[in-house]
DNA sequence: ATCCCGTCGG
DNA sequence: CCGACGGGAT
């Protein structure tokens, strides 16, 4: 015999059944509301995991209310400038403008690709830009409630402290899936991100909570609440992308700039020809041109610089 | 100072 | 497989 697959550690309960009726439960008694909850719009579904991958879900309420209000669906995104994507992002405070650009290519991918209409399989939703694994199955879950077990930092914390799924991706994937009830995503992939959020957080909340998990969870029976680890960044203030933020904000005010205009303007220290000059500007810039963001007209001389319309 | 954290591109 | 990617809240 050949196979060298060595015996899971871990095991999920026996009474499975109880395990899944008990969340679900849990889950439909009590929850927090959010918009996105009410509807099965894939678009508009899409749009809110985005924004929540980086922003804290009361900041995002907001945001998707009017996101949603000024590019209703996909036709009207995806004809939208993507100038005005990015610069709704920027002044809703979103984060990483790069899902701007994500979200508006794949508005243009749906139009053109699918004929505005969205497939409802998490394979054929990952073809979509800025679409992974995780939002590939929250997409198909909450929309179709057609989609896999969604694995995202709060489920690998929830798994890996209540039936000791080792830290390791394809443990917590089948973890996941094993546990996930046959064609409930919706509701399952719902309530298990719930109680990674308000019961099992990084300081858990268990008893305050009424986690429904108490008498299966290995955390709660030996008191070690330690959760896999999650890297950490390195500081934003100094940042090579607090920079880029600032020549989108500042390119925002402006048709174009000339690249000294546009240094200055972004660092007080910028010196054409010194450590923070036109060289290290050129590397931003053309980062940003290769991510969809900015244009460079080299043509001009000087060369400017604009938002990508 | 730390938290938030999935996806892309090389 | 790993580094890059925003900026507000706490």
């Amino acid at each position: 015999m050949t196979d060298t697959e060595a015996a899971p550690t871990w095991s999920l309960p026996d009474d499975r059944d109880s395990v899944r009726d008990a969340l679900i439960d849990w889950y439909e008694a009590d929850h927090r509301e959010f918009p996105w909850r009410r509807t099965d719009d894939p678009y508009a579904i899409l749009v809110s995991e985005v924004m929540s991958q980086q922003t804290q879900l009361d900041r995002v309420v907001e945001a998707w209310e009017a996101f949603l209000e000024r590019w209703p669906s996909t036709t009207e995104l995806a004809a939208a400038d993507r100038a005005d994507v990015v610069g709704f992002w920027t002044d809703h405070s979103l984060g990483y403008n790069n899902r701007a650009k994500y979200l508006h290519e794949a508005a243009g991918q749906i139009e053109s690709d699918y004929d505005g209409r969205f497939p409802e399989s998490p394979d054929e939703l990952q073809e979509l830009m800025g679409v992974g694994p995780y939002t590939a199955n929250a997409v198909a879950s909450f929309a179709f409630n057609n989609g896999d077990a969604v694995v995202d930092t709060n489920v690998k914390r929830v798994l890996y402290r209540a039936f000791d799924v080792p830290d390791d991706d394809s443990a917590f994937e089948d973890a996941a899936a094993d546990l996930m009830p046959a064609d409930r995503s919706r509701v399952w992939n719902n309530a298990i991100m719930e109680l990674g959020g308000v019961a099992c957080e990084q300081t858990p909340s268990c008893d305050e909570a009424g986690c429904p998990w108490r008498e299966w969870c290995s955390a709660y029976a030996s008191g070690d609440f330690t959760a896999p680890d999650v890297p950490t960044q390195p500081s934003f203030e100094g940042s090579r992308r607090q920079f880029r933020g600032r020549v989108i904000g500042t390119l925002r005010e402006y048709d174009e700039l000339e690249l000294d205009t546009l240094g200055h303007r972004v660092r007080v220290d910028y010196a054409p020809n010194g450590e923070y000059g036109r060289e290290w500007l050129r590397g931003l810039l053309t980062d940003l041109e290769a991510d969809g963001l900015v244009e460079l007209d080299r043509n001009a001389e000087p060369v400017v610089a604009r938002l990508r319309r």
